[in-house]
DNA sequence: TTAAAAAAGGACAATTTTGTCCGTTATTAT
DNA sequence: ATAATAACGGACAAAATTGTCCTTTTTTAA
């Protein structure tokens, strides 16, 4: 479904957020760790969402990511796949065609369509906020 | 969302199922030809379909790809998707996790299983028979 | 019976995705 | 000021996916 860039992508995102709420930054190293993914990789991910300001990165001691408080219930998951993964999730043919076209539609253009939307405003209506809600009381987790 | 693989799998599949419907077996060159596809990969895809007796195959002049009639409408999409890219679209964690697990789930798997299982419905109620139908009237196209 | 047709299958190649390594830059604490 | 810290960025490497080529096997039609 999604790329292992963007699942690195979300829930790094979401481990940042959780701490941001704590008033904590966190550093690549740590993050990795919390989210079981490799370093290196997840750092480029990082670097990606810096430069599309999904989060906030600072340099030196004490340094690392983090996201303003302000902005963690209104960063949405669609941001952050778009960032990654682009918007071929949310446009794309389900059957590989140049573009999705309901005048020149393949034979599961409707079907998929209904799919693809579903999904495109669940993410649109999922925020990081609501990523971390069952975090912290073992509701839910980021790694196994 | 799904593979290239899948893709054409699926392409192809729906294009011997029309061609089937008319009582002609085709052949490999025909298919990629009607689906735009690369031919010698489509060959491993067929390959795969019918070892798995998704599809027929006949060697030899007059040889080609085909499905038993009877088969074409009990044939579903989601055998396909399966038979190429195995369960992980049916099964998998949205967030890569080893496995989707209601008892220790991800932050998004609620919102994500319900999508997935629309999926999976989808394609378990969608019959070759029913991929066929708008092709050969212009209202659905497998190239463009 | 033979030549041609067509799928099967194995080996290889290109591309994309995933992942690593290491020097550079910015920042902070001492 | 300086040394340590942590992200940045470029080059590289491994793995997976996608795609090609060529020989073999099977079958048909002449
Ligand atoms: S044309 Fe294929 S999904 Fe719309
Ligand atoms: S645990 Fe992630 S989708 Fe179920």
């Amino acid at each position: 479904m999604f790329s292992k860039a963007c699942e690195y992508g979300i829930k790094a995102s979401t481990y940042i957020a959780l701490q941001s709420i704590e008033g904590k930054r966190t550093s690549l190293r740590d993050i990795a760790k919390k989210i079981d993914s490799p370093e290196a990789f997840t750092a480029k991910i990082l670097q990606l969402l810096a430069r599309n300001q999904i989060i906030d990165s600072v340099k030196g001691p004490s340094g690392g990511f983090q996201i303003e408080k302000d902005q963690i219930d209104k960063i949405k998951l669609s941001e952050i796949v778009y960032a990654i993964d682009g918007d071929n999730i949310y446009v794309g043919c389900g059957l590989g065609l140049k573009e999705c076209n309901a005048l020149k539609p393949c034979p599961v253009h409707e079907k998929f369509v209904a799919i693809r939307d579903n999904l495109k405003k669940m993410l649109e209506n999922t925020s990081l906020y609501e990523m971390t809600a069952g975090l912290e009381v073992g509701l839910t987790y980021l790694k196994r």
